[in-house]
DNA sequence: ACTCACATACCGACTGGTTGGTATGTTCAT
DNA sequence: ATGAACATACCAACCAGTCGGTATGTGAGT
């Protein structure tokens, strides 16, 4: 594994723990096993990782749940809730280890770094995306009126996100 | 109004802006118009700071819903509703300006602070305690059954939470 | 009435360590 | 021999926190 990737692999740990601010770059190369050196080889800067580690938690979360098996049920309704479950049975253990690298970050900085934010917007917005075509079917197979797939697939991840921030705070697994 | 008041509102602002660890003493200070000095005679540390500010924030968000007309409504489903449009009302503008102070410092000094980890939990956990008898009364009314008032509450809390972080990252107020 | 002992509120220069970032190599596969 | 991947040493700015000092009370003893 590279350098780069063991950094990412850190940062993704660190921040999650720690928040962005709290993270400092020493603290990074330390737990990576790489120099300050390799660090600015292959960042231009702390932000430029920062944007980098949201970019590979979007690929993380969609290799994560782009291949569950129960994607493949006939019925819209039974997808929607396999991910539900999936989801449930992701949270166990420390909060750092299933909580949102995206939602900490953005946290912190969205009004200081706006190509940060942006990062963290793709990689939220973008995997409720992906839920939307499995909700428009479950509302149409139900006959639900009154609400959209679009919105429902971003309260469920407002609730997630909110969740973590519970559990954060409570130290407890209470959300699910 | 004195100093400590004046660097307590400069902490709820400034940390809702930029989080705890991306807040210095001194743009604290600065902000505040008061020195270092002053800042270290009221506080005996940061961390004690952040304590000082879930707190402060605690009795801000009592002061805030708590007297609130709704409350006099004779239907607890009435009650509930208006305490969900008060919330509603409250949402505009920048995100710093409706954000929650405790949730955003406890993502970040979850694992680094217990005592400020606390302190937000006391806000939070505490403001959901004061919702659970009008839940509890409108669960009655209503007949619901399957739920529990505090599991109720703190779902509230979790989509509240969960929707400022949606809003910080598209910088939108989509949430409501 | 006076003053002495003590407390509170605040000031701002200072310190030692940490920060993000840079400059200058070295190693090694192609 | 060239360039990508790394290492080492270093820097100026910044960080939280300290410290000696001033200004303004405040209550007790005389």
């Amino acid at each position: 594994m590279s350098a780069r990737t063991h950094i990412l692999d850190a940062a993704t740990e660190l921040v999650r723990r720690q928040g962005f601010a709290g993270t400092s770059v020493d603290a990074l190369c330390a737990h990576a096993g790489v120099t300050k050196g390799a660090f600015f080889h292959h960042f231009a800067s702390k932000e430029a990782l920062g944007v980098a580690a949201a970019d590979a938690w979007s690929e993380h979360a969609g290799a994560l749940f782009g291949g569950g098996e129960w994607h493949r049920d006939p019925d819209p309704v039974a997808r929607v809730l396999g991910y539900v479950d999936y989801r449930k049975a992701l949270i166990a253990g420390e909060p750092a280890e299933f909580t949102c690298l995206a939602g900490t970050m953005v946290q912190e900085v969205h009004e200081t770094s706006p190509a940060i934010r942006d990062a963290c917007r793709r990689s939220i917005f973008g995997h409720a995306e992906t839920l939307e075509a499995d909700f428009a079917a479950a509302i149409a197979a139900r006959g639900v009126v009154g609400t959209t797939a679009e919105s429902l697939a971003l309260h469920t991840q407002a609730v997630l996100q909110g969740g973590f921030i519970l559990s954060k705070a409570s130290g407890d697994t209470a959300p699910a």
